[in-house]
DNA sequence: ACACTCGATGTTTGCGCAAACATCACGTAC
DNA sequence: GTACGTGATGTTTGCGCAAACATCGAGTGT
């Protein structure tokens, strides 16, 4: 330790646990439209009009009623507006966890255009039933104030975590499979993976190894899936499949495997975490990007191009798949229609430093 | 290109844009409780206490209720249900971005914590009015249907989006500093710097550069006087601060004017996003890291530890922080007190091998 | 000058639910 | 046998809002 003591004490705004209270305001019972009307010498009918922006108000009642409003702070109840008008203007978003990067994109999107749409997005995260048997608390999803659902996990993980939809309610998914039943909005996987994969073959690599995802996952099994079918049908040898977990520790552990495979040149990696641990753990071995070896992710996070080497990666549009999953599961709910078929969204490569041409040529 | 075509025709489920509709199943009015009450030859409250499991319900009646539910597809309309009891079961969380990882792992922590009490998550986004004069439709936040808030962004901030809090509404902060008129819940940033500049000062070097971020950020801030005051509390030269914006781009920018500085031998970042960045510019610059320079981080993400070298980084408890927000909020909405103060939670230094002595000792 | 129109505002009503109160059928005490 | 308690169930009511309908007064055409 040097000589600093904690610095608490000048900064006693951040670090000073003071309580105060002040008394519990005991109920305030929120002021209504009528107490505007009364205040406004209005029917609350006015009130209503004024507060709708409806028109045939005429300006000078309009403005004692804003006036009377905001004197007495009135807000409108959203419960009692929702159960006039049957709608929450609220849109759930289902998903297992924020932990991967391209939850936490696609729901900033989604919340963005909802947004703009005049929707809130309520987050509903369900819980893997590997907990003890006690589940969320919402297993009845039917309680929810949504008028829609997004789906942002697969749809076979519902049964897993034991939970169901509740009927009635429009739905869209993402990141699944299951456009027989729902509408289905997903990034271009196999697309993307073909280029990935078609990139490494241009640059001279006899054949591509793979680092895929968890083997439960729709999104691994699509990129494992395009990747094995380009190989195929370019008539290359088809190596064996690494699998991780999404992690960047993951992929050290399966980078380790694939430095000691001398055949090894080209990595297409199924997501950028895991590219970030291979990198690593290829340096660790001695094993030079691009020099030795190539390397491919899929995801370009925003840091993706801080790496070292910069990777070259596959671009998922997040906010383009946000943003259709809103526009979608809005247009089934106000045309009241039920819709299925899936919309994907295109995929990119971008070519950074992690890929160069095959050692020796071919 | 090579011999592949693209692969869609081979992947019909994902890739064809079928779209069917199911005829709009017109108003089909929600089964209410009053369905359910015909259906099962008894009263609309007795099943509502059903509903609620109230007790006072002979099993019989109860069970032909439950059956009568399940048959109509009953669920209860929470609009009503909050209309009556005044309460949404949903909490409020405001943010200005999903961006940044501190927000997404909080808001993650917030939601599960949540959930486990039976409440529900709003996300609120409020846009930077850098957007041309139209705000985003949360304006008026007061219509939420929201019984409290939580508020992940600066307080000021909230100013300059033209948002106002609604009166009456529960707030806890985090991320910001208004200890004075709400209860805010924070990491012990101070503290957190205090340990990262310490250990580099034990570790022999002379002093420790900074790489802060945004000028206008209170966590930025922060940690930028803490590093400051330590220095200072130890009798070292306070060199100049370099500034980013949070981003691994413009952690490379900044590095990259650091690695000219012949007297850099310990850097202090102010995220690990940043300090990604950085490590690319000292390893571009030929300076090795941690031989030639130390460098600390501040989060410590779950990839931290795949940096290269594995970053050495102040670990900040999201999780905990997510939780006290929401114990915190809830106590005032439960029982009814408005508190102000400031809790704090302890960060504590994760040592990884990004540090070293310093070069030739000191 | 009269009937009539039309715009501004007021009145009634019911959304679905759950407290509060009412009723009803038993059983028990004396 | 009468009175009364007890527990199960039904009835009434109103939460706050906004459609639907009612009313009222001022202007318009002839």
């Amino acid at each position: 330790m040097t000589t600093t003591d904690r610095l608490d004490e000048d900064v006693p705004a951040t670090t000073a646990p003071v309580v105060t209270r002040t008394p519990p305001v005991l109920p305030v019972r929120r002021v209504s439209m009528a107490d505007v009307a009364r205040r406004a010498g209005v029917s609350a009918q006015t009130v209503s009009r004024v507060s709708n922006g409806h028109p045939g108000v005429v300006a000078a009642t309009r403005s004692r009623v804003l006036d009377a409003m905001a004197e007495l702070g009135y807000r409108p109840n959203s419960a009692a507006r929702a159960l006039k008008s049957g709608s929450f203007r609220t849109i759930g978003v289902i998903l297992f966890s924020l932990g991967t990067t391209g939850n936490v994109r696609t729901l900033e999107a989604i919340a963005a255009s909802a947004a703009a749409e005049g929707y809130a997005i309520t987050v509903i995260p369900v819980e893997a039933p590997t907990q003890d048997g006690v589940h969320g608390a919402f297993t009845r999803l039917g309680e929810l104030a949504v008028d829609a659902i997004i789906l942002l996990m697969e749809v076979h993980l519902l049964d897993v975590a034991q939970v169901s939809l509740p009927p009635g309610v429009e739905v869209v998914v993402a990141d699944s499979d299951a456009g027989d039943r729902y509408a289905v909005v997903d990034t271009d996987q196999a697309d993307g993976s073909r280029q990935a994969v078609e990139h490494l073959l241009d640059l001279g690599h006899a054949t591509v190894h793979h680092l895929a995802g968890p083997a439960h996952s729709f999104a691994a099994e699509r990129r494992a899936d395009a990747w094995r079918r380009t190989l195929e049908a370019a008539g290359r040898a088809v190596p064996p499949v690494e699998h991780g977990d999404w992690s960047a520790a993951s992929g050290y552990e399966a980078g380790r495997r694939l430095a000691g495979r001398a055949d090894c040149t080209a990595v297409f990696v199924a997501n950028d975490q895991m590219a970030l641990g291979l990198l690593r753990a290829l340096h660790d071995a001695g094993r030079r990007v691009p020099e030795d070896v190539s390397v491919v992710g899929f995801d370009d996070l925003p840091e993706s191009g801080e790496f070292l080497p910069p990777l070259t990666t596959v671009h998922q549009d997040f906010a383009e798949v946000g943003r259709r999953c809103v526009a979608q599961v809005l247009r089934q709910v106000r045309e009241g229609v039920h819709e299925t078929g899936t919309r994907l969204v295109p995929t990119r490569l971008v070519r950074r430093a992690s890929t160069a041409p095959a050692p020796g040529g071919r």
